[in-house]
RNA sequence: GGCCCAUUCGUCUAUCGGUUAGGACGCAAGAUUUUCAUUCUUGAAAGAGCAGUUCGACUCUGCUAUGGGCUACCA
């Protein structure tokens, strides 16, 4: 299928919040469609009315919209295709599993789950491994042992059934993926997947994912490792409904593992490890159990994407910084790694820094004033943007700014009990007393004129630099943390500078 | 157990038969410094093992080992 329209889907299940797995899932999905001028599906498959959690479906949304992965069809948006909701579907999918049935590709099967154990034993028993294939499907009340009028009876009177795809022995599948390249896998290790179950009548993920990508006209199917067994089975029914022309293809992804120890991400590591594994807060309708999230736990967007673009993917280049557009243009599927990638979540933080040390004023602004707010802290955005473009530099996370830039909004009450054993003892009560008229005098209160003269103020009189520094910035900070002094005293003013100093001078007893 | 996929510094990765095996995170040391950071410099750190192909393998092939995924009327 050359040249045709690039068609792409994220077909995520709501069955709980959005693993970060799923979103970069999502990401690549965009990125594709983007670099090809291709469109963008989002469809979701809730074809498992056991495992449906309400709220779900809006967490997905709303995760990729955070992230910035823009949706051209599907829920949420319409489209030519519409529903594409599965469960909106389901009038759709049984014609197609019928005309499997009636093209000789599957089959009816009436067996019960007792039945179906006791095979299971008899092959453990045995010594053998219990498959429902074609060894085993013979032996079943099946629409292949039955006569036609009794599975028309079975049916008429209300028998449970399903139908499963009639697993071809000993063929070779041959398959090619985008990134794994050529795969073979011989039939008569696959079983009688079922496709169509009639206690719910819903298809199963593998029928309705194959009729909805054709329907769909989807071009390329970009999903996760986990899928790759059951690609012979995609393929056989590709080849089944005769859909071999239009059939898309497929990329599948590594895998996100635990950044330490073996296996898939998962949700107890992040509570356990202290990171998020979901892109946004979550939690459970259910039990109500809660989840952190990027988003809330102060995660740019863009640092999340920029991380997550890299997780398995490179430009093949030695850039690490990428904007949206640049990963659009730079993304290809051959240059995404075979092996699965471990989530390190210090590069995760790293990524957020160097996002946080590129923002605007204005935008830090936008960033800093809802957690000013939070502490009651009411002030311009001009402000807000001067602090934390001043302290941005020390930040890793949104919440970071806090800390960092309260003490320009509120005086110190209390003093930090380290810095006043060290600076709040000897001279430095009567220095600092001294410095006070020295700043009293300054008519221009500039960061460079204030340093320029309260330099000149020190050095003429043999003072200590480290001595005279620290105890204005206990002064004026109450701790040992914070930018250059005179960035505080420039922001701050001359008539708060003093009115801190006079409050440390009146109420702080030396330390001795 | 069976089937499938994978395997370069601790981690993410570059290399597409010939390189001093490069970069980034993290770590260590140093520089800067008025606190805390930032920044800069430097350093330690890798081809799972065994065969084979080849003048020459990290790169190709096979086996082994290890890791992972799947093995539901879940996706």
């Amino acid at each position: 299928m050359k040249n045709r329209e690039v068609r792409v889907r994220f077909a995520p299940s709501p069955t709980g919040p959005l693993h970060i797995g799923g979103v970069r899932t999502a990401l690549y999905n965009y990125l594709f469609a983007r670099r090809h001028g291709g469109k963008m599906i989002l469809r979701i498959e809730d074809t498992d009315s056991q495992r449906f959690v309400p709220g779900a479906e809006d967490y997905i949304i709303e995760s990729l919209k955070w992230c910035g992965i823009e949706i051209d069809e599907g829920v949420g948006v319409g489209g030519p295709h519409a529903p594409y909701r599965q469960s909106e579907r389901r009038e759709i999918y049984l014609k197609y599993a019928r005309q499997l049935v009636d093209a000789g590709w599957a089959y009816y099967a009436f067996d019960t789950p007792a039945e179906l154990e006791t095979l299971r034993q008899e092959a453990e028993a045995a010594g053998r491994t219990f498959a429902y294939n074609y060894e085993v499907r013979t032996k079943l009340p099946t629409s292949l042992s039955l006569t036609e009028a009794e599975v028309e009876e079975r049916i008429a009177r209300g028998d449970q059934w399903v139908i499963r795809f009639k697993m071809p022995e000993g063929e070779i599948v041959e398959m090619e993926d985008l990134i794994r390249g050529h795969v073979e896998v011989n039939t008569s290790t696959l079983d009688d997947k079922v496709l169509y179950k009639s206690v719910d009548a819903l298809p199963t993920y593998h029928l309705a994912n194959i009729v909805d990508d054709h329907l769909m006209e989807v071009s390329h199917v970009i999903r996760g490792e986990e899928w790759l067994p059951s690609l012979p089975l995609h393929y056989l029914l590709y080849r089944a409904f005769g859909w071999q022309e239009s059939q898309p293809e497929f990329a599948h992804l590594p895998l996100l593992l635990k950044p330490t120890g073996g296996g898939k991400l998962s949700k107890r590591d992040g509570d356990k490890m202290g990171f998020p594994v979901f892109p946004l807060f979550w939690q459970s309708p259910a039990t109500g159990e809660t989840a952190h999230g990027y988003r809330e736990d102060g995660y740019l967007p863009e640092a999340f994407v920029n991380m997550l673009a890299l997780l398995g993917w490179n430009p093949g280049t030695e850039q690490e910084l990428f904007s949206m557009q640049e990963l659009i243009d730079a993304f290809s599927l051959d240059r995404v790694s075979k092996s699965g990638a471990r989530f390190q979540p210090d590069k995760a933080k790293w990524f957020n820094a160097q996002y946080m040390h590129r923002k605007s004023d204005e935008e830090l602004a936008a960033l800093l004033q809802p957690v000013l707010r939070e502490h009651g802290v009411e002030t311009t955005d001009a402000l807000a943007g001067r602090a934390a473009g001043i302290m941005k530099e020390r930040a890793t996370l949104v919440g970071d700014l806090w800390d960092l830039t309260s003490y320009f909004f509120v005086a110190p009450a209390e003093f930090e009990e380290k810095q006043t054993r060290k600076y709040w003892k000897g001279d430095n009560p009567r220095i600092l007393r001294e410095l006070r008229e020295v700043l009293a005098s300054i008519d221009d209160f500039s960061k460079e004129t204030t340093e320029q003269i309260v330099h000149a103020w020190i050095e003429q009189h043999g003072l200590s630099m480290g001595q005279v520094m620290n105890t204005l910035r206990l002064a004026l900070v109450g701790a040992g943390k914070g930018p250059g002094m005179y960035d505080v005293t420039a922001f701050l003013g001359r008539e708060e500078t003093l009115r801190r100093i006079d409050y440390i001078l009146a109420n702080l007893k030396p330390a001795e």
